[in-house]
DNA sequence: AAGAAGGATTGATAAATGTCAAGCGGTTGT
DNA sequence: ACAACCGCTTGACATTTATCAATCCTTCTT
């Protein structure tokens, strides 16, 4: 049930086995069913949570009210609503789970206490927020650039995500992408015709 | 010379008035000409700026070796390339003058020595990353979803910045908001138009 | 002041992608 | 087992935006 939580804390930041043993404990445990969400739009920064097993999606709505994936999530990595988190807001985000879940929640309160108590947690949780950032900013870069042939975004993606391609519905992945699932579906089946 | 700076860090820190006579004496000043870097990619981590006069844009190369804008700097604001900072690796970002600046300039070395010495200084430099990182999860959500317009993306730019649509040459405005000069330009007029 | 260079506009055309509509499987629930 | 539904695919068409080329207009240089 730990063992996960345990290895991205060691092997990802400088936490200690000693200090683990005041973090793992406090952990909840929850299961989210296929489709449920584990956070809504409205809700309080109350967690941060860790896949342990499944997939998730976030997504807001556009300025057209259309649902967009904005990311998602698979195991092993700590996810929720950071920007609600940093500023201490009420989420903006929703996020869904694509497949059963098992997830390990952490309150903000014991995160704030662990911030004062291990010097170290504290530099865990920058470096976290500091990864997020960098993949947004990578993010930023990723979705669209004149000229830039959806295909390409497409590629970059199977590349770096081998093992999600197929697990992520394909209206998610088209979203996530900046396309509409047809668009997807075409470009899937040319890169077929093109191998031969 | 330093009374935006001041203004900056007294109106959106916790910073105090003590401390800030630690910290301006530090401040070193440089000017950069029109059409000048003030950092390009493969650079040290040396130094983060604040913007006294002027105006800079923020570049990197995409996938095809064409420049993209990724940011635009206006006065009064931190800047640098912030994921070199965070990882204390080399830059990957190019940022240019598009007008003479003032520029004020504080080291790495400083920034952690402040980090030691004025709590206020850390909380600040982590609020200052946040809030680049909820700026870029917002500009990944500018960018491009299927079907969005780029009038929306122009439109938004212009309540948003209003003053700096005139400012920015249209190459790099157009770059910004993921399009064609020649787009941007047809966008334009057919506002006027439309307008009658 | 004249010429050169670069940026901005305009027009014609092509390419990419969205939209709408229909059909095809496979899954789910009763 | 059957019907209902959902997600995916495919086709025809419309729209948006890129591309290419020509020209105009500033600004800068000499």
């Amino acid at each position: 049930m730990y063992s996960e939580v345990k290895k991205v804390f060691l092997q990802k930041t400088e936490v200690s086995e000693k200090d683990l043993n005041k973090i793992i404990p406090v952990l909840e445990h929850r299961s989210v069913k296929r489709k449920k969400n584990i956070l809504d739009a409205g809700d309080e920064p109350d967690y941060m949570y860790f896949l342990n097993k499944g997939l998730f999606r976030a997504y807001t709505y556009d300025y057209k009210g259309d649902e967009q994936t904005t990311d998602l999530i698979s195991e092993g990595h700590w996810f929720g609503d950071f920007k609600s988190f940093i500023s201490r807001r009420k989420a903006t985000l929703y996020i869904e789970a694509l497949e059963d879940c098992e997830v390990l929640l952490l309150s903000t309160k014991h995160i704030d206490r662990f911030c004062e108590e291990i010097p170290k947690f504290e530099l865990a949780l920058r470096q976290t927020i500091e990864y997020y950032f960098v993949k947004s900013l990578d993010t930023a870069k990723r979705i669209k650039y004149p000229g830039c042939p959806a295909q390409e975004r497409y590629d970059e993606f199977t590349r770096k995500y081998p093992s999600l391609e197929k697990r992520v519905p394909s209206i998610y992945l088209a979203s996530y992408l900046g396309i509409k699932p047809e668009t997807l579906s075409r470009l899937r089946h040319a890169i077929g015709a093109e191998k031969k």
